[in-house]
DNA sequence: GTCTATAAATGGATAGAC
DNA sequence: GTCTATCCATTTATAGAC
């Protein structure tokens, strides 16, 4: 057993790295089938039995990962709010003399985007068994308020030039962005058949930003 | 036998207005509990079970109203259609001059009323076996068709007298209008417990036809 | 039409072999 | 950690007495 041990010193590091990087994958894959069912059908309607044909392995095998159906959606949450941070990231970097409301159009074409592309979780309405999972997960929490306080520097900027609005509440306008994640409008119009993607949120974010009154 | 029917004709016809009366009493108060269940829940997580006992009768006498949870949930859409329609009516006799934009604003503020009184009755996303079965209930869908008919006539009638972008395609602001019935806005705004409802409708009106922008 | 009791199916979660 | 097989609670729906 020692000589085993001493034999190959060199192999065992790389052996767990590419075992944790095979379990981060397989996490990662369970993820993904969560977060498009998600997606798709909301919380309730989504069966663990459903994911697991999704992912490819048994239902048994994904309790070793997430130990209840919540954790599961729970992590879907996590990694599409990770996601948005890193998208805001990004917008940091924008070339300075950049409007703070242009940054929040970016930001709410980016949801809509998501949205469109079938990924982007539906949150249950409330008094959910996922809702508590969700306000006792740090991860999420920490996520949340980290968006919205890098939002909520934009909207009071944005008020102090003078683009939007300052007559509205910051937290109303932060709740208005959130919202456009899960706008049904977006769903309606793409049933219609006669818009694409592109004009589909254009549509959504000139009514949600200019207003449906003429200007 | 046919002497007792000959014995009291007159009592006849009252008493089977009176079963009449109770049926369609009974039948109300199963509608009620669903469509508040289904505004606290969604379809999904609410149960039959629960329905019956907040009606207060077994779950069998349920069904002997109702073949399925789907027409219950059905039942619940076409009364809350049947009240918009009741709505409009009374708004069709507003006082001649009264701007078409206005009478939009009306309904905004009617739909997001009933919202927050917990007796919007929300919609499961897509793809669900109650989707299909109000497809195929013609008092839905006729309901629908006549609700989204008089709304179009204020949308084209705002958009020519140019309070209305003119912009907009009528569709999209059709759907806006809607989508107002189950913002989730509202709901965090109400969570806050900052702003009366009053306020919270004020707020929500103002941004949906006036946006986010400046004016 | 209302009830009690139960069928039939589903879904979340676990046991235990490998 | 993955599998098969199973447990157990829940839920939709029905049977059958009254």
């Amino acid at each position: 057993m020692v000589s085993v041990a001493l034999k190959a010193p060199i192999e065992t590091p790389p052996k767990r790295s590419f075992r944790a990087q095979m379990h981060l994958a397989r996490e990662d894959a369970i993820v993904s089938a969560v977060n498009r069912l998600l997606a798709e059908k909301g919380f309730d309607a989504m069966t663990v039995d459903e994911v697991a044909a999704e992912v490819g392995i048994a239902k048994a095998s994904l309790y070793k990962h997430f130990p209840s159906k919540e954790d599961l959606a729970a992590a879907a949450m996590v990694r599409v709010m990770d996601r948005a941070r890193a998208f805001l990231d990004k917008l940091h970097d924008a070339p300075a003399g950049t409007r703070p409301i242009d940054q929040l159009k970016a930001v709410a074409r980016w949801t809509m985007e998501v949205q469109l592309a079938g990924e982007m979780p539906s949150l249950p309405s409330e008094n959910s068994t996922l809702r508590t999972a969700l306000t006792t997960n740090k991860a999420y929490v920490d996520g949340l308020m980290d968006v919205s306080d890098r939002l909520g520097a934009w909207i009071t900027a944005s008020q102090a030039d003078g683009s939007l609005n300052p007559g509205l509440p910051p937290i109303a306008v932060l709740y208005t962005l959130f919202a456009r994640a899960c706008d049904p409008v977006l769903g309606f119009l793409k049933g219609s058949g006669q818009y694409t993607n592109e004009q589909i949120i254009d549509l959504v974010l000139s009514t949600c930003f200019d207003g449906l009154q003429s200007r």
